[in-house]
RNA sequence: CGGGAAGUGGCGCAGUCCGGUAGCGCAUCCGGUUUGGGACCGGAGGGUCGCAGGUUCGAAUCCUGUCUUCCCGACCA
């Protein structure tokens, strides 16, 4: 792992102003804490879509689109979930302006004072349910899998670009079930096809686990979740899957008639990712020469950069270049030529590392003559002349084999800074010290995590799925433990 | 809301202590030479110095107020 960016990691504000703005993905827009998305770094949220929603529709769900207010009245019909999202509500009290009879520009019109406020959606479960209701009446309208692509906002007293902005894009899903089983089912389904996704599309590896009580979902009596470890140490929740239980289904009344005509609340999930992804892919991948993109993810796949001086010589590299790019294309690798006259080649070649072009193609006057490319790889840095001929079956291995190489080697960053502790002295060291994910012993009770996270600013990631049982003592209470869970600092 | 820092052309900054013609780098535009790792030379455009008030012959600079942003806490996908 570069050195160079884990120093600089340690502020991360800087990198993403100086890596990742000129890196084209976002900017801090003129709204507190929200972001401009730039069009390379949508291009790379819509790979980030399209792969999810055919995941999604492969597995049932549908997509839908509900209103972005919600009435005051239908949030608080949840006691944990209103008490969750109270403090982080944008609210909207009034419909009109009027000009400022004062001078120049406009003011809140007092007299369109709305009878009841509406909240911005910082999530739909309140919406959705109102309206679930008006869609179940009986065991042949179940299960219910809808999901929806929005943008929601939370009032955070403390943004940061792409990991916690006041606004941001994602996706929710929220399902109805006729029985308990079916519904964790569900909950854990959607666990599962977001950790493959993380892992196999994404090149981020995950933990996956359940929440402790303290941070779970408002609402929800389980939360699912997978965790990633970024490259300063620090755990990132990259997404969740909550089983709710019927909480939803009473405080929205939402029942239906099984076969023996029996009233029955239903059962139900809710499960989100969002643009936060964007901050886990740079925090997993990027390194000091920019970003570096999984292929899977890549907008461009392959860039080729002619080296050439004059028309002629350019002529005669563009032919090579445009069968190499029509050959590519046909093997479904996206390709950009850049002949673009107003860049040097220096230029081109800083310009697509910054912005994480996992292969890169050069063509100049001595590769004519020798009939090769140069092939440089994003992630390794490393450069080699390949034969023309050679070139469309070398890249295609590329693909898969940047993809395998970006994973295993945050996975073996992850393992390297991931240990077992069994006193307190040693994972107060490893907390404050080298970071990272620290496993071990949990009493299971709240006020022992609160003491620990106040002590040490670590808290429960989760309490891992794959980990085995295994008899112990906290390692800040010494009371019996049967299991070890997740520590870290979390994002 | 507590503790710290900063607001000056599009971006990044200097100038502020000690008041006196608003500067530098990058970017932009024009002309020319260049092109195998962010080229060079010459020329040009662009800023009521966050905002409001005060002191002064004169304020980016001193004083008062205010707003905003960033970092550290509480909150969090």
């Amino acid at each position: 792992m570069a050195k160079g960016l884990t120093s600089r990691a340690q502020d991360y504000a800087k990198w993403y102003n100086e890596l990742v703005i000129k890196a084209d993905l976002a900017e801090n827009s003129a709204v507190r804490g929200s972001m401009v998305i730039k069009p390379y770094g949508y291009a790379i949220w819509e790979k980030i879509q399209g792969e999810l929603d055919k995941r999604f529709k492969e597995t049932g769900h549908e997509n839908a689109y509900f209103p972005l207010f919600i009435p005051k009245s239908h949030l608080s019909r949840e006691a944990d979930h209103v008490e969750g999202f109270a403090k982080e509500c944008a609210v909207v009290t009034h419909y009109r302006l009027k000009n400022d009879p004062n001078g120049k520009g406009v003011i809140v019109d007092e007299d369109a004072k709305l009878e009841e406020e509406l909240i911005v959606r910082p999530t739909s479960e309140t919406i959705i349910w109102d309206t679930f209701k008006n869609w179940i009446q009986s065991y042949r309208n179940l299960p219910l899998k809808i999901n929806q692509w929005a943008n929601v906002v939370r009032w955070e007293m403390r943004t940061r670009l792409f990991l916690r902005t006041a606004e941001f894009l994602w996706q929710e899903g929220h399902t109805a079930h006729a029985t308990k089983e079916e519904a964790i089912e569900e909950a854990e389904l959607i666990l599962d096809l977001y950790a493959d996704f993380a892992e196999k599309f994404m090149a981020i590896p995950v933990i996956r686990g359940v929440k402790s009580a303290n941070e779970r979902f408002a609402g929800a009596l389980e939360t699912y979740c997978i965790e990633a470890m970024m490259q300063d140490g620090k755990a990132l929740q990259a997404g969740t899957s909550h089983f709710l239980g019927q909480n939803f289904a009473k405080a929205f009344d939402v029942t239906f008639q099984d076969k023996s005509g029996k009233l029955e609340h239903v059962w139900a999930t809710s499960w989100g990712v969002s643009t936060r992804l964007m901050g886990a892919l740079v925090m997993t991948h990027s390194d000091d020469n920019g970003l570096v993109l999984p292929p899977n993810l890549a907008p461009i796949q392959v860039v080729i950069v002619p080296i050439y001086k004059g028309e002629e010589q350019l002529a005669e590299i563009s032919e090579v270049a445009n069968k190499l790019k029509a050959d590519l294309q046909a093997k479904g690798v996206s390709v950009k030529y850049d002949d673009r006259d107003t860049y040097k080649p220096g230029w081109k070649f800083n310009e697509y590392e910054l912005k994480g072009v996992p292969v890169r193609l050069a063509i100049g006057p001595k590769d004519l003559e020798k009939g090769t490319v140069e092939l440089a790889r994003r992630d390794t840095l490393t450069k080699e002349y390949v034969a023309v001929g050679d070139v469309v079956s070398k890249v295609e291995g590329l693909m898969t084999e940047i993809q395998d190489n970006l994973y295993n080697k945050a996975l073996a960053f992850r393992d390297e800074n991931t240990v077992e502790v069994d006193t307190w002295d040693d994972f107060v060291a490893r907390i404050e010290g080298e970071g990272g994910f620290v496993s071990a012993h949990w009493d299971g009770t709240p006020e022992t995590e609160d003491k620990i996270k106040d002590a040490t600013k670590a808290t429960i990631r989760c309490i891992p799925l794959e980990g085995e049982e295994e008899e112990g003592k906290c390692i800040f209470s010494g009371a019996p433990s049967k299991r070890r869970v997740l520590f870290a600092k979390a994002y």
